[in-house]
DNA sequence: TCGAATATATAAC
DNA sequence: GTTATATATTCGA
């Protein structure tokens, strides 16, 4: 039987959870105010998975999404477990690895460059199960302002509070709550 | 398999 | 500002 890590760390306020299995892949991330909501949600999604339940400890992991939070980047590369995720999940998230640290794309340019439907590009945004790592903060609506941002399976207003400040801090220009028109990223623009 | 729900977009009023 | 509706994907009965 496999044995899946949970790991979390208080930074900022904020707890930050990491699962990650026997090969240090990262399962699923998650953070939010408490460390209890952190710890049952990835609880939770383990429990989807593999039915068993998670051993408690440190893993280097959890300062690396310190860093992803503060607007920095990581340190060390980090390998995803995406043994889960669906076919479209995966081709959505590669373009969202694509976004540009300091800039947003929408749900909308995303879908039309995927051949899908904005809804379809929401659903799949919303259940990114490695928030930080994979950057969904940077998908925001077709009107330029913030959009929605669920903590640990919850949307609510602090979640979209909680995305424009991670907007901020990665330096992208928001004026109210509207983003400058200027940092708008298409998915047929070349990363290289 | 089908009906309902979705972190949307657009057009019309 | 508000609605209506088109749309892809997911999930549960």
């Amino acid at each position: 039987m496999e044995e899946f890590k949970l790991s979390t760390e208080l930074s900022r306020n904020n707890w930050f959870g990491c699962l990650t299995d026997e090969r240090d892949k990262l399962v699923a991330s998650a953070f939010g105010a408490s460390s209890k909501m952190v710890r049952a949600y990835l609880a939770d999604y383990l429990r989807k998975i593999s039915a068993v339940e998670p051993t408690l400890g440190k893993h280097y992991l959890t300062h690396e999404m310190v860093r992803l939070f503060d607007g920095h980047s990581i340190s060390r590369p980090v390998t995803l477990n995406t043994d889960m995720i669906s076919k479209f999940q995966r081709r959505v998230y590669r373009v969202l690895e694509q976004i540009p640290r300091g800039r947003v794309t929408t749900y909308g340019l995303i879908s039309k460059h995927l051949g899908s439907a904005p809804r379809a590009v929401g659903g799949a945004v919303a259940s990114n199960p490695w928030p930080l790592f994979v950057p969904c903060q940077r998908v925001v609506n077709g009107d330029l302002t913030i959009g929605n941002y669920g903590l640990c399976g919850s949307l609510d207003r602090t979640g979209t509070i909680t995305k424009q400040n991670l907007l901020d801090r990665e330096g992208v220009p928001i004026r109210g709550s509207q983003i400058d028109q200027r940092v708008l990223w298409n998915p047929t623009e070349k990363t290289d």
